[in-house]
DNA sequence: TAGCAAGTTGACCGCGCGGTCCGGTTAGTG
DNA sequence: CACTAACCGGACCGCGCGGTCAACTTGCTA
């Protein structure tokens, strides 16, 4: 057996301070942000960073996971409630929230083929799921789209907010009520193109 | 006076050529690609780029204007034909195609500040507004929304599908057609949030 | 066709990156 | 309290980047 031991105090600080100085270093200065800036930031040595994080990929990772578990269980707060369509509408607006704090959907390019990041994604995808189903079975949203379908569209609002220069404050909420829009049955073309299935 | 000669016969071929080079090379690896990687492919020497283009960040510009200037067009003549609507999702499809066949949308921010990126993006914006208007002033739209809006909106959909692994060709048609559904007066919900002016 | 300005080239430079490593430090244990 | 394994720090490495330059080549003109 390998009886670990427990890890040192000033270890599960250190991994903390960074997790959080690497998500602040990479909202202001996207993936280019380098590993000693994040480790100055942190007030530690680079040398811990690598000690905690094998390699900058895996500390992107373990944010990235953090990140989408946090989602995760959301989801699964909202399904224990009552609204079906609220749900939808709160999940989406939580998902636009933590992306507005800090944008770092850019990391998901850089690690897709990392298998805990995928399967923090694939934990995600299901509450999604779940959610999405409940609510087109309640005619809350239109018949023709998925679990997926929200999924991918969970980021637009933040992007398409982005664009525009001085940040405005919760200017994603303006698009993500488009999409909202675009989501009721109320007035909806058939869509052309199947919903696509990840992995 | 400053009587400039005409450029050089292979001076012209050369610069064309880099342009299409950089584009391909950008949408392969990203504003990553590097520079030595782009004068290979298009057969000349690094030294050529720095010719034609002083900085790499030059080069970037040069492609997005040449990309925005080919949409201003574009929405030119499609202002001079009849239908309103259709001229807003023809429109949407065409920019849509365009990213589609190379996703270059990446390199909008990192020449964000530079004069001649703005002064194309100025031309396109005004004749998306020209667009939009007509539409709006016909019902084909939701009186809510700005050209603005509408230039913001027009990258999500590629953005979306570009989630997926393995690239669906055309599901980006499936995004569109729900952010339209979302701009069309039917079941349109009041928008939260003034719509932004750039710059 | 002779002359030359314009164009081309690739070796070269300085820099900052991700990642390594080892001597010094410190938190937890018996 | 003394011991030691875990932890920390920052000098260091090799690499590939954007950008420069001086020697060479070539398209245009008179």
């Amino acid at each position: 057996m390998t009886a670990t031991r427990p890890p040192r105090a000033d270890a599960v600080r250190n991994r903390r301070l960074l997790l959080a100085a690497a998500a602040d270093e990479f909202a202001e200065h996207g993936l280019d942000a380098s590993v000693a800036d994040i480790a100055r930031r942190a007030g530690v040595g680079k040398g811990t960073v690598f000690r905690h994080f094998a390699t900058k990929d895996d500390l992107v990772a373990a944010i990235l996971t953090d990140r989408m578990d946090a989602l995760h269980h959301l989801g699964e707060r909202l399904l224990a409630s009552g609204d079906p369509a609220a749900a939808v509408r709160e999940f989406l607006t939580a998902a636009a929230a933590q992306r507005q704090e800090r944008d770092l959907s850019f990391l998901a390019a850089a690690t897709e083929s990392m298998p805990e990041v995928a399967a923090a994604r694939d934990r995600m995808m299901a509450t999604i799921d779940a959610v999405v189903a409940r609510a087109r079975d309640h005619g809350a949203i239109r018949a023709d789209i998925t679990g997926t379908d929200v999924f991918l569209l969970m980021c637009a609002p933040n992007y398409v907010a982005g664009y525009v220069p001085d940040a405005v404050p919760d200017l994603w909420r303006r698009y993500l009520a488009v999409i909202l829009d675009g989501l009721s049955p109320e007035g909806a073309q058939p869509l052309p193109i199947q919903p696509p299935t990840l992995t």
